[in-house]
DNA sequence: TCCAATTTGACCATCTTTGACTTTATTATA
DNA sequence: TATAATAAAGTCAAAGATGGTCAAATTGGA
């Protein structure tokens, strides 16, 4: 509990509670808690990608830093064809999470929502091999994004 | 007669007793116990399933942990069982969208929540052998059905 | 006795942490 | 200006820490 990884995710998004982008160094922050360096970069990679709306630059050197940058959020409709695309024909149980908490930080579903898709692709609602659970989870997140989606448009609609 | 399995149930529901979830190490409870940590799999699996009104959820690795959330068993309660009960192992695309349907006009869940569930187990998402699908579709089902009552039992909360 | 429930153990999958080695940028020095 | 020294950050693979799965073995009750 209290995980180091998840101590430092915390750590990361409350400086970014206010700012949309902060910068940090990466020697200073592992020496805040006591750790490896490379141990920023894991958290970095499993709790800041892409998928999870984060985009990180770097630079080396004397002067260095690591930049975390919220992404803005994109036009709806190209957001739905880009995570269909990650979704693809085959998902994991990770990815697909990272995805639908990312919808949630976007507003696109609310919490409600998000925890009702997570029933749905979760190890425990597909009791299959592995495999075949992957590809199955994919095709039903495939549905539920472009329903989200669909859901949307028409709330803006009807809100105009 | 005090079974293994039994006495790990009791144990678990009384630590439930007071917190309606509880996060536990499965290595340190099946020391408790001096069983095979997959003994603990066993109980959860046989005891506290989705038809029983649990879900869990867990996490492996470092910090690593097993979470065990448990339905109030009250008014809606019965409803949950009751439609747990219809889904069963199996379950067609009609009979879902029924039920669907009727948590709607219960104001259980919106709208967009239940398209949202549609599409999660539409005939579209589960692209398998129409067998399967069924039984697939039943699992998505009550795993979304559960965490349905748990909204809105997380909202009643909030509302008093 | 027979069957279903239970128990166990071997092997698998996933997540975290660390450290050795690499790459790149800046600064000091010959 | 080259070159060396220093100061970052990046990569990757190994080790450690958990939990999961499945099927064989065992057990207890009808």
């Amino acid at each position: 509990m209290a995980q180091l990884s998840d101590s430092i995710e915390q750590f990361i998004k409350e400086l970014m509670s206010e700012e949309a982008q902060i910068e940090l160094r990466r020697n200073e922050l592992a020496q805040h808690f006591g750790c490896a360096p490379s141990q920023i970069n894991y958290v970095l990679a499993t709790r800041f990608s892409v998928d999870h709306g984060y985009i990180i630059e770097s630079r080396r050197g004397g002067g260095g830093y690591v930049r975390i940058v919220r992404m803005r959020q994109e036009s709806s409709g190209s957001l739905l064809d880009a995570l269909l695309k990650r979704v693809g024909n085959s998902v994991s149980e990770d990815t697909a999470t990272a995805i639908i908490q990312h919808l949630y930080d976007l507003k696109l579903v609310t919490q409600n929502e998000a925890q009702i898709m997570r029933a749905a692709i979760s190890r425990n609602a597909l009791s299959l091999p592995i495999n075949a659970k992957d590809i199955l989870r994919a095709a039903v997140l495939s549905n539920m994004l472009v329903q989200v989606f669909r859901n949307h448009e028409e709330a803006k609609r009807n809100d105009v």
